[in-house]
DNA sequence: CGGTGTGAAGCGCTTCACAGCG
DNA sequence: CGCTGTGAAGCGCTTCACACCG
């Protein structure tokens, strides 16, 4: 499989995958490309802890439910351990093989499960008071849905995922004709 | 209100609001700072589309719904006026205002609705034959959730956002200590 | 001083372009 | 040849730094 035809299917550049398998340390053959069962591989060595990685979600929502189905069994070494609510009746029960807890518990699960990342889909009104007990619970990383920015302590990492803006992003570009853009 | 508020507000440097305010072209005072009001007017100026836009969702899980919550009555320039499914049990009703109808009817409705950007909430299997559809219905901008890079024509503008990759961004980031990033 | 507006520098990602090799 | 691996150039966004002004 050469960089051409990778660059086709995820829709970049030749050069872009080469790049890549640069950054990640695999070498292709210039006569066979690149053996894609060995890149695999070479791909999870690169992005996966060797322990595995836990996730929680706080938000049991219409956005917390698409979540948990997104996640379900997806990636051995990144897993969705934990849901938590405010909602009692939302509480005490299994979705998709996730565990919904009362969001008292948050502490309590992160350490006795190992959760290092947490997922943020409550109301923006929420979101910064979630926040903060995640980063007191010991949480290292945050996925963050709410539509505010959230202050955390510089050591953690915050990737804020605002779904109205990208639709408002859409409608201007598709207004002011530019190319494509990713993630 | 000064720059430095704003910064920290948004999460952002000063010099990147100022540099964004020169970008929307509105002016404040070195002794006033910015006038809230005046600037959000300016802000939907640049954003919006005089005549306004519309928007569909195709797809109505989990995902599909809790977009439609996201979107329900926002900004009146930016709006959501039609959901597809092709399952037709979920159609032929209003959910939070919006009106959902069956798939077959997506070239029809953006006409008749001048609707001209896709929400694309569909699973990965299905995500390349909607966006088509989309395509030749006559959409401008494509907001696509399918975890699948779409092939359509070069005038189209996309915005992919996959979730799940944007967890495992986190789980990578969260243990290679780095600083927080945007939208 | 404490602000704004902005040219210029910095930085990271993307693309070019080409050596090397079967 | 055609493809990989990679130094170097390009490009766009971010940050610096400073003139200007009440």
């Amino acid at each position: 499989m050469y960089s051409h035809q990778l660059a086709k299917a995820a829709g970049v550049t030749p050069a872009q995958v080469r790049r890549d398998m640069m950054d990640i340390g695999y070498n292709g053959s210039p006569i066979h490309g690149y053996n894609v069962t060995e890149l695999i591989k070479s791909i999870d060595d690169f992005l996966d802890a060797p322990e595995g990685q836990r996730a929680m979600l706080v938000g049991i929502g219409n956005l917390g439910r698409a979540l948990i189905s997104y996640f379900a069994g997806r990636r051995p070494q990144l897993t969705l351990v934990a849901a938590f609510d405010r909602d009692p009746r939302k509480v005490n029960r299994v979705i998709h093989g996730t565990r919904c807890y009362p969001d008292k518990r948050i502490a309590k699960v992160v350490k006795a499960k190992g959760i290092s990342i947490a997922i943020i889909a409550v109301p923006a009104s929420e979101a910064q008071a979630v926040a903060k007990k995640c980063v007191k619970a010991g949480i290292k990383g945050i996925l963050n849905f709410a539509p505010v920015p959230l202050h955390v302590p510089e050591h953690i990492y915050v990737l804020d995922t605002d779904i109205s803006m990208a639709l408002e992003k859409v409608a201007f570009f598709a207004r002011n004709k530019r190319r494509r853009s990713g993630v």
